[in-house]
DNA sequence: CGTGGAGTTGAATACGATCAACACCGGTGG
DNA sequence: CCACCGGTGTTGATCGTATTCAACTCCACG
């Protein structure tokens, strides 16, 4: 197992060595993707989950119009996947990419049955991880709804203070929901 | 146990008969609800989250300019609640309220544990439940983000034929994200 | 160098919000 | 039975925020 991935099981995993963790027969590869480089393309069908050891990966769906709309932003130590797409075996929504060079865990569709026969301390994580995504998608709604373009990147700058450092302003703006040049119009006011 | 949620159990849960479903101890309380009653208030502690057995209810917010935006609609057979606010005791970031007058079955924050130990199956059910509100809200995060307001309007229409007959307009509007005015002009154009 | 991606700026446009007035309807009480 | 009322929905005029389209700068990288 890939150490980064093993030391983040061991920081939410209370029950578990790293000797255990390392006996743990899971089906994960690991792989090196390269700026850019795409993982998983919407409309496919998708094969692979991740686990991101180190670098910066994207999920995002794109329009009819052939505009990007970014879903989720995955740094060091995050999970990004077509989750409905790899369950379910139904073709991906999403597409999923490396913003920056990056190191990944890939893991499949099984990967969820196996953890939880190894273990129900792995349900009870993912559990609480999809709780979490889905609040921060849930206060992401919110936002969308009720909030300006400028409130938006405010909270997102308090929110993700680093991730607006490292990432690209125009991929902060499809994640925003708003163009490149109203976000630099948004900016010029500071 | 209300027989409606008996039911539901009995369609989502195959290994369980009515018989074991009645002997189960769970933490229910049933309760009628008025039009308009509230059941949860938004930055009050969250004591409950509820099954409806019958009527209609939804799960809001109110900004800080007095607007109202629907986050659920939850019909007969649908969960409401606020899961955070639940499951980590804090404050709850949502309202709910009955759109109709309702019959519901409350639950509280030990209930999905209690129903663990019961049976794994339940805690299945559980995380399947979440994925698909997660899978959800995440297409209408997309939909805000790239469709006017006609065009989720008429997906409004498409994927719930059945509420967009039931709730007054002004809710619709609230949960697409426009003025009841808005809407209304959109409906002209058919 | 020079090429292309990222960011900025300006002018015109579009979509939905706001504000105000009014129509419609069901219920309540005189 | 009718008058009144509040809630819901409609319509019009105006306004504001963000988009679109185009041009231009800057800079990293070949």
């Amino acid at each position: 197992m890939h150490p980064q991935l093993r030391a983040y099981f061991r920081q939410h995993l209370a029950a578990f060595t790293d000797t255990q963790l390392a006996a743990l027969q899971l089906p994960l590869t690991t792989r090196k993707l390269q700026r850019h480089e795409v993982l998983q393309q919407q409309g496919e069908p998708a094969h692979y989950g991740a686990f991101v050891a180190h670098g910066c990966l994207r999920s995002y769906v794109t329009d009819d119009k052939g505009k990007e709309h970014v879903l989720q932003f995955a740094p060091e130590n995050w999970w990004i996947s077509d989750q409905q797409g790899l369950v379910y075996h139904r073709p991906a929504m999403l597409s999923i990419d490396a913003i920056e060079e990056a190191e990944v865990v890939l893991f499949d569709a099984n990967f969820y049955q196996q953890m939880r026969q190894q273990s129900p301390e792995f349900q009870q994580l993912f559990y609480l991880l999809l709780q979490n995504s889905m609040a921060a998608m849930q206060r992401r709604l919110i936002s969308v709804l009720s909030a300006t373009a400028e409130q938006r990147y405010h909270d997102f700058l308090q929110l993700y203070p680093m991730l607006a450092q490292r990432l690209p302003q125009y991929q902060i703006a499809a994640y925003l929901g708003i163009t490149p040049e109203s976000l630099s119009r948004i900016r010029r006011e500071l």
